[in-house]
DNA sequence: AAAACGTTTCCATATTCGTTGAAATATGGA
DNA sequence: TCCATATTTCAACGAATATGGAAACGTTTT
């Protein structure tokens, strides 16, 4: 992954919003979810979840298809292994010992903790 | 790594200045670096990297202590540690094939890129 | 064709961000 | 003490961001 393509990823999950809505299609997976059941689980009005779609996808963290009258958002679990590996990549230049050992490499399973706060606002 | 922090570290290496000087300490490595070398190095103004320096430190991704008249900022290896961990927990839910594989657990070498295009402005 | 539904577009607003120039602070040396 | 060096603080600015209301758009149902 080149670094503009890493700048854009990182900025679109560096918001609490979006980072919610990512986790949340990364827990439908590859079939993806609706905006308006997105709208409905996060409590976001759906105007402010077009605009942060946007961002995701032209990140390129998210791809969408239309289905009916729906748009189905699914993540591109793809673009979040490049970011990640990018990530490492530059977190263990020259100390490669000291960064990202076997902890990330062990399968935790599932983990949650998210997305029992929606409705907030 | 909790989703507050994650956000904070994902917003503070989201742009294209502070990720480069936060690679500049990782290839600088545990003992740190000047802000004036950092300052040279990039082509920033010193009040404007004393900016940057705040948010990476805010975010828990930077460390100082002074030495003599000049301020070492170093990497917190930890810290980007973490941030990985987060991502690929948050990335693999629900579909750990699909994510984070071998990948990024072969060491792949020290690899550059950057730093070679300081001196911008 | 009309109405209902799901989503996006447009416009406005308040806030945050990245950068700059000038002044202030802290440390070390003559 | 006076001066140079290294960095931070302050005030200001334009640009980008996140959000909201109202209207428009495309699709399905009637």
């Amino acid at each position: 992954m080149e670094t503009p393509n890493a700048v854009a990823a990182l900025a679109a999950l560096a918001q609490d919003n979006r980072l919610d809505i990512f986790r949340l299609l990364v827990e439908a997976g590859p079939e993806g979810m609706a905006a308006g059941q997105v709208a409905d689980k996060l409590g976001l009005a759906p105007n402010t979840l077009t605009f942060h779609f946007d961002r995701l996808r032209f990140a390129g963290l998210v791809t969408v298809r239309r289905e009916g009258r729906s748009m189905i958002y699914a993540a591109r679990f793809e673009a979040m292994n490049d970011l990640v590996s990018f990530l490492t990549e530059n977190c263990c230049q020259g100390s490669q010992e000291k960064c990202a050992p076997a902890a990330i490499c062990k399968p935790t399973g599932v983990r949650h903790e998210a997305v029992s706060r929606a409705r907030r606002r």
